[in-house]
DNA sequence: AAACCACCCAACCGCCTGCGT
DNA sequence: CACGCAGGCGGTTGGGTGGTT
């Protein structure tokens, strides 16, 4: 079928809205609400089409915005669920109070995902290779890795250095913690859900064998997934009856 | 002071999905 | 079932801004 264009851009304005514009949104909106965002613009007697309202909405002009800078607790969640969920940026900020899809994108294309690619290059590049629909950086096992003092014990220690730059795994074995996984889409979606009765997919099948380094025995292993089971929102007794 | 450069971020674009007909 | 519309999402862009030479 022939789609039709998202909207008439016939003596539709673009570029950024004044501060005129903007109220008469705020006012619109604070008066009718939103309920049809193509029809709202001529309502409102705005020159714009509905998606770019939606969008100046949205990101900018809801009441319940937080403005500023990313704290090292947002950075920190936004990096972890990043790992979780990949470039899903809208289940990101619905994890981050305030924040919008745009921002956290944004934040994380010219802040974090610098430092992650720092962070994980290596002289060695052995994983450039690899794909994968999911790149989970695991949680070390402390049983496996507890050798090591060179291995942060969590991963919140782990992100804490990525962001503040005072990470130098690289020099050390990062193959002995680092995996690269795929995972079905539905175990997160199914793990995010609010359903306690639904049970996170998980299927060892799923597992990208050649690229599994974790763990040296099933106990890491298990060890592993229960942990991104439960950061994804799982809980104990889903776990338990999955496997 | 001016030119250049790199970075940031608001906004746009096109695709996908859900829903009503 | 097919179609069309509206909303939502992620990728990308380009103007603005601040830093450097």
């Amino acid at each position: 079928m022939v789609r039709a264009p998202c909207c008439d851009k016939m003596g539709l304005k673009k570029g950024p809205w004044t501060h005129e514009e903007d109220q008469i949104l705020i006012s619109y909106i604070q008066k009718h609400g939103h309920e049809n965002w193509r029809a709202l613009p001529k309502q409102a007697g705005l020159l714009r089409c509905g998606k770019s309202c939606r969008l100046r909405w949205i990101n900018y002009l809801r009441p319940d915005i937080k403005r500023g800078s990313f704290s090292l607790e947002e950075e920190e969640t936004i990096i972890q669920l990043h790992e979780m969920l990949g470039n899903r940026w809208s289940a990101i900020a619905a994890k981050l109070p305030g924040r919008t899809d745009n921002e956290i994108k944004n934040v994380w294309h010219t802040h974090l995902k610098k430092r992650l690619k720092q962070y994980q290059t290596k002289p060695d590049n052995t994983k450039k290779n690899l794909k994968s629909k999911t790149k989970i950086k695991s949680e070390p096992s402390t049983t496996s890795h507890s050798e090591s003092d060179e291995v942060p014990s969590s991963s919140s220690e782990v992100v804490s250095s990525i962001i503040d730059g005072s990470d130098h795994r690289e020099d050390n074995n990062m193959d002995t913690w680092e995996c690269l996984v795929e995972i079905d889409e539905s175990f997160w979606s199914d793990a995010l859900s609010s359903d306690e009765s639904q049970v996170p997919s998980l299927s060892t099948d799923n597992i990208m064998e050649p690229n599994y380094t974790f763990g040296e025995n099933l106990d890491d292993s298990m060890e592993f997934w229960y942990d991104l089971f439960i950061k994804a929102g799982g809980s104990e007794q889903g776990f338990i009856t999955q496997f």
